[in-house]
RNA sequence: GGGCCGUUAGCUCAGCUGGUAGAGCAGGGGACUUUUAAUCCCAAGGUCGUAGGUUCGAGUCCUACACGGCCCA
């Protein structure tokens, strides 16, 4: 058999270990591919000492290892000078050495901070260490003449080597290319990117506890479908070859999740990836992370009230405050503005339900609307020119044409306008929202709506689900549902102008 | 898809109207027991994104392509 899964006959040299230099420093940073009997590369690769004898194996383990933030925290309760307190581990990268001779100043950084390690050769011995290794230490808590907390540090063992040169220690990596293509280089380096991975995490988990805390459960649907919808967008296609059928990367998790209303789950949410075969921008990725959540017996003006204070939630147990600085605007995400979609298009003199008016007043605007075929189409297209980069503080919109909403509930006093809100933050939109149409010949009608709009030559709309219908032909309670952009909330709480600098790994094209 | 900008050492950046490529950091050798962008001495490091073209001569000018960024659709 070819395939190996980690049985050691497989490898082919058991005793290969890393080569390594025990000279002052180690080989440096070429990369020996693995050499029988831990052999160092030969003298034509240029490769450091040839004489280097093989490095000890590295330990497996680290164990009783505090935070290094700990560690500091009590450090700076010290006077200049002193060394005091009981011992402790640490572990992490060593990003800085500055050498005095018999003594050593290291920086060791953990995803907690950062802290110096004060390494005398008396007690340490000599170091062969690299920046960018990843050491354990052993000390007592100190702090130096020029008062940085420190750890006066006992012992220092290798617990991985690093074999090639990090980034400039001063500039870290700027590179944004390199940034996104080598991720894991910016998250060593660079402090803001760190904070930024660790914030998101703080994100994710704020919005599952609160949800959880209200008696929603956390479900998982389909990513790969046999039809998509629940938004408008285009999908990435696959094969599944066992069904011998095309399907599809889910847009969104809507028309799945509702069935469960159906099913009497009652109050439930899911975060996941959606996908959408779209091109990219400072706020659009092709994969991005959407929370959805629906709650039965609630209406569209529950689920505003609900995602505010979940928004609010979130921003304070995040930030500590409910203030953000997003895209160069102060905001406060614990206050929003409600504005009906009529009226903001009538600050703009935009109202008006006669298609051609509507689009002459485009046209004088400059806009080109040779692609919008209807009056929804206009409208859409003023919302997003006009209207939507105007919302900078927390704005809720609301009330919006039926033809663009094919799943909302009518209003009361118009049939042509349904209960549905998207709110917004510093011009960007962050979610959308509905009473969610409930009656599934109503909804087999809104199907037949779309498909008119689509003959009328509007690009996006939503395809027909015969299977969804008949979920609702059993009966959904009245249910308020919402959808909101975790990539984008993020983006608003870091401060960070652009979806790329949430997103670990953005999509890039192969190099 | 269109326009503009970028791509030089591992990283961060210089490189003028065309005349054989520079610095700092990192890496290598050495000195130093309170440094913190440590400091000092020595040596080394490049197919200037790729492929063509113009020219006696191209990092520099021209064309195409690749990747990235910004703006527009």
């Amino acid at each position: 058999m070819s395939r190996c899964f980690g049985s050691r006959a497989c490898k082919p040299h058991s005793s290969a270990v890393p080569p390594s230099g025990q000279g002052r420093r180690g080989p440096g940073w070429c990369l020996a591919p693995d050499t029988p009997s831990g052999a160092v590369a030969g003298p034509g690769l240029a490769c450091g000492p040839v004489d280097s004898p093989p490095m000890a194996p590295l330990p497996k383990r680290f164990p009783d290892r505090v935070e290094i933030a700990s560690v500091r925290a009590e450090a700076e309760q010290l006077e200049p000078g002193e060394e005091r307190g009981d011992a402790h581990r640490v572990a992490g990268r060593v990003l800085a050495r500055r050498d005095m001779g018999k003594l050593v100043f290291l920086d060791l950084v953990d995803r907690s901070g950062r802290i110096q390690l004060l390494a005398r050769e008396e007690k340490t011995g000599p170091l062969d260490l690299d920046l960018g290794d990843v050491v354990g230490a052993e000390g007592v808590p100190a702090r130096t003449k020029r008062g940085e907390p420190s750890l006066a540090a006992t012992s220092i063992e290798l617990l991985a080597k690093n074999r090639r040169p990090l980034p400039d220690k001063v500039h870290g990596l700027q590179d944004v290319e390199l940034r996104y293509r080598q991720r894991y280089l910016d998250l060593l380096v660079n402090e803001e990117s760190r904070a930024d991975a660790l914030l998101r995490s703080r994100v994710v988990s704020a919005i599952r506890r609160y949800l959880d805390a209200h008696g929603f459960v956390e479900v998982e649907t389909p990513i790969l479908q046999p039809r998509y919808g629940g938004a408008f967008a285009e999908p990435f296609v696959t094969h599944h070859n066992a069904l011998d059928a095309d399907y599809y990367l889910r847009i969104a998790t809507e028309l799945y999740l509702k069935r469960l209303i159906v099913g009497g789950l009652e109050k439930v949410y899911e975060i996941g990836k959606d996908f959408r075969n779209e091109g990219t921008s400072y706020k659009h990725q092709p994969e991005f992370t959407m929370l959805e959540w629906y709650e039965a017996y609630a209406d569209y003006r529950d689920t505003m009230a609900r995602m505010e204070e979940l928004v609010a939630t979130v921003a304070q147990e995040v930030n500590g405050t409910t203030t953000t600085t997003f895209r160069g605007n102060e905001l406060d995400l614990g206050s929003w503005r409600r504005l009906k979609l009529l009226d903001a298009l009538d600050e703009h003199g935009l109202w008006t339900r006669d298609e051609a008016e509507l689009r002459n007043r485009l046209q004088e605007r400059e806009v080109d609307t040779k692609h919008d075929t209807t009056w929804a189409q206009l409208v859409d297209h003023a919302l997003e020119r006009f209207v939507e980069p105007a919302l900078i503080e927390p704005t809720i919109l609301h009330d919006y044409p039926i033809e663009l909403s094919p799943f909302a509930r009518a209003t009361d006093d118009d049939p042509s306008i349904v209960e549905r809100f998207e709110y917004f933050v510093g011009g960007m939109e962050l979610g959308n929202a509905f009473s969610e149409l409930n009656d599934a010949e109503e909804q087999a009608e809104r199907f037949a709506m779309q498909a008119s709009e689509r003959e009328a030559g509007a690009g996006e709309t939503e395809l027909g689900d015969e299977d969804y219908v008949e979920a609702l032909s059993y009966g959904m309670p009245p249910t308020g549902g919402l959808g909101l952009g975790i990539d984008r909330l993020t983006m608003v709480l870091a401060g960070r102008d652009t979806i790329r600098d949430v997103i670990l790994f953005p999509a890039l094209r192969e190099r």
